[in-house]
DNA sequence: CTCAAAAAAGAACGATCGTGCTATTTTGCA
DNA sequence: TGCAAAATAGCACGATCGTTCTTTTTTGAG
């Protein structure tokens, strides 16, 4: 990899890190350089502009994504061990220590759910997508007869993807200790399979 | 009420719909003041600093959320009836026009779940009420046989507050023409009450 | 109507940020 | 090792923002 390849992954490695923390938006490209060690004109002549900056910061946390959580769920076999395996990676992310502040793309959606744009729109299809794996790794396990076959699935998925969102929340919000716990349960809730014991009574 | 009050409430009012769009840290205090027809030191006079503002803006909208969704949800029995107008309530404020850009208390909670000071603790105090407030009514309906006697009422709570961010990310984001018929699905689903007809069987 | 107090406006400051331009250092191939 | 090209640093600019200070306008009670 070329010397400027690696610096820019250097850069963006961190820029993820603090936009965890900080948001996309509010990144700043003189903090950044001093976190990378170089100067600012040096770190901007990486991108060009600060926009282009932002989208490679999205780009960057979305491949994250896919390494951490999307490529290990697929080294089990399909259906609801692939379906399982994905929802509590995506879960336990939450809490690992390459996101001290929380997902940097949920709270991208946030923070440009109204600036159109090239980052708008790159957030848009990452969440797309991330909604349409977990739909598909749902209709496997349905086909797979290991969910009930009555169940909706785009229902299912909208609300694991609301289990997601309110574990955040209760983690890096509220400093809710159960929020991975309570999670895992819904999954169980939801999805019908056993799970760490508590009571997933649903009549 | 005296003529400052008047005038900083209409301030706030703007700036809740503001802070809708743009997000409560990138409020700024001369675009708020082209807004509401004052001078930049004519709007500043009302709060001292930027930090004040921004509170006083969280205070606003969660005192918009406790008229909007609380206090209609009160005047039904309690139970069932009363657990069910808050949420329904609640999902529906997203798609009002109050709100054009999404929740500010949600966006707020992303925005400084990593920044100590008053703005989130203020927000903490906000969410654990709301929370506090949704386990209640849960409580009560399930006190009143409305829900069934084995469910785990925190993980309800949690999994309903999920149903409210999943739709909101649907709705701002996704563009998700269903998303607030899915919530209402899922509440459906998970209280074990009728609702709009597509199909919630769970075994 | 008067006039003191309240409210708002106006102008200016220091700081920060994105960006462009030029000089300097570093890289890697001949 | 020499040297062109790539990478980075240095510097300055215009713009924007929060804040302060002073002046002007507006308010409302006597």
């Amino acid at each position: 990899m070329s010397k400027k390849a690696l610096t820019r992954e250097a850069i963006l490695q961190q820029a993820v890190r603090s936009a965890s923390q900080i948001g996309i938006s509010r990144l700043t490209i003189g903090s950044l350089a001093e976190q990378s060690g170089l100067s600012k004109s040096g770190l901007f002549a990486h991108f060009g502009s600060k926009e282009a900056l932002q989208l490679a910061v999205v780009q960057a946390a979305q491949a994250q994504f896919v390494e951490e959580v999307v490529k290990p769920a697929f080294t089990q076999p399909r259906g609801m061990a692939r379906l399982r395996a994905l929802f509590h990676a995506w879960v336990m992310r939450l809490y690992g220590s390459s996101m001290p502040g929380g997902c940097p793309l949920l709270a991208a959606a946030y923070e440009f759910d109204d600036q159109p744009g090239a980052i708008r729109d790159a957030l848009v299809a990452g969440q797309r997508w991330q909604r349409d794996t977990l739909q598909r790794l749902l209709q496997d396990a349905q086909d797979a007869g290991e969910l009930a076959a009555g169940s909706h699935v785009p229902l299912l998925a909208f609300m694991l993807f609301g289990l997601i969102q309110s574990a955040h929340h209760d983690h890096q919000l509220l400093d809710n200790h159960h929020s991975a716990q309570l999670a895992l349960q819904g999954f169980a809730q939801l999805c019908g399979t056993a799970a760490p014991r508590t009571d997933g009574a649903s009549t």
